[in-house]
RNA sequence: UGACACCUUCUUGU
DNA sequence: ACAAGAAGGTGTCA
């Protein structure tokens, strides 16, 4: 090994959140954690700036505490659970199945899409389905998050395996609520890359509220590939014959149009938790 | 020119030792494999430095090593390897600072500049002269590669953040080999732009070769634009009072003109990274 | 229209 | 630390 010693890992996102001295601690606080934020400085006042500028929130105390500069291995927060704050799911209402024994209750990763898992696709799958179809009461059918302006709230999220490989394995994740009947976790289908992901997990989210007498909906995700899509370049594409600025084609044509085709009739508001971190930030800057 | 045609993955320490060109067939000697060392990059001789680098033998002689290795370690190895054969640097010698995290030693990417981060070019930029006045003794300055024509080899670089903004923030990189007390990493002067950047960088490496009494310079970029103004432009331009076809000015006027003096009485080849691919790709097509 | 650069943003994975 | 999948843009010239 031989390495040189300096150096200072910030953690923004990570099963812990923090500063961290090595990379093989900074590596098992990030490693398979997804969308794990993390980065290398040279001194720790830029890795704790770096935590605050990304970790989208901070305990109150935070501020404070991130300016004593002794302060090295932050406390364990996991921001994303506070902002989400109430109904978010933290993790999973899928089915939870083999594979990553998640880490810990408290930490537990924005997205556990366990059930993705190429090798059981077919039985999650179908178990899903039995699931949905088991527990169809009305009751838990009317059980939606609703915001102030009646759109229903549902996350959605895409997830691929060894993507950009061939043996990448693509599937998606929809969530009405806790052990809603109207979850989804299913495989991409077609090409599979994260973007496909992203995209059928949408479509599937709108074509499943239509199902059940949604009209308006809102959409949550962390793919703000999927909404520029929607709200920024579809119309053009529709327009100029799907083709790229740069002029090429768009890549994810036959999934926009089906997307396309499944928001008719619905009432949308796209939702970037990205944006949602971002806007949080302002009760810190 | 990496993005398009892929790069070169460099395995240094794998099942197989070589270049290879795509991910795959890296992915194959490396996954798995305790301690694999490989990296990819834009051109193969930034390969074979960073195998000779990492491969466990080597150092001391380096030049007449470098190849005999390169050829010996490198099985599959495309004819590019062999045919281009040298000792390229891996990389910086820049001096690293903030920004993209990076990694450590030697085999930086191609272009690891960190020491662009704007808000630290004064302090960068103080260190990169102390460091090269402190290491000012003559066997560092004799320590060139040198072509059979007797040109030294100088890699220039530029790079622009924000390029196209009002944020843009762009600095050069000028490399004469590993640690060179040569190597320049500066700030650009005057308006920021990734061209001005690399009109700028060539002219301080040759300034800088002047200085250290060198008339004959091959400088190796990947700008195109800036070979064409120099191989092609220029001279018409000089005739011309500075007019482009179209009728408008030579928006680098001011650089070039810099430029222009900076190459009086010192014999030049420009190489253009990209057509060494180029040329590469015509022994397969 | 082409070419070479330079970036911005987001995501997924190891 | 590394990889890829995706979109948007400007800097510049012929």
């Amino acid at each position: 090994m031989g390495k040189k010693a300096g150096g200072f890992y910030a953690v923004a996102r990570g099963r812990s959140v923090g500063v961290f001295l090595t990379w093989d601690e900074c590596k098992a606080q990030v490693d398979g954690f997804t969308s794990a934020r993390y980065k290398k400085f040279p001194t720790t006042e830029e890795a704790n700036a770096f935590i605050a500028e990304h970790s989208g929130v901070q305990h109150s105390s935070a501020a404070t505490h991130l300016k004593s500069s002794s302060l090295r291995y932050a406390p364990k927060v996991n921001p994303t659970a506070e902002i989400m704050g109430l109904q978010k799911p933290s993790s999973s209402g899928y089915s939870a199945s083999t594979k990553k024994t998640l880490s810990i209750n408290s930490a537990a990763p924005k997205r556990d899409f366990s059930s993705l898992k190429v090798t059981e696709d077919r039985v999650i799958n179908k178990r899903a389905k039995m699931d949905r179809a088991a527990s169809n009461s009305r009751a838990d059918l009317s059980n939606f998050n609703v915001d102030e302006g009646g759109f229903v709230v549902v996350y959605t999220d895409g997830a691929c395996t060894k993507n950009g490989r061939k043996a990448a394995k693509a599937g998606i994740g929809v969530w009405f609520g806790n052990s809603h009947p109207l979850n989804i976790s299913e495989p991409v289908e077609g090409r599979q890359t994260n973007n496909t992901a992203e995209i059928q997990a949408a479509e599937r989210a709108i074509r499943e509220a239509k199902l059940n007498g949604i009209n308006k909906l809102m959409i949550k995700t962390d793919s703000q590939f999927t909404i520029n899509c929607v709200t920024k370049w579809l119309n053009n594409w529709k327009r100029n014959n799907w083709r790229l600025s740069s002029g090429g084609d768009v890549k994810n044509k036959e999934d926009l149009v089906k997307l396309d085709d499944a928001m008719q009739n619905m009432e949308i508001k796209w939702v970037s938790l990205c944006t949602m971190s971002c806007l949080f930030n302002q009760f810190f800057f």
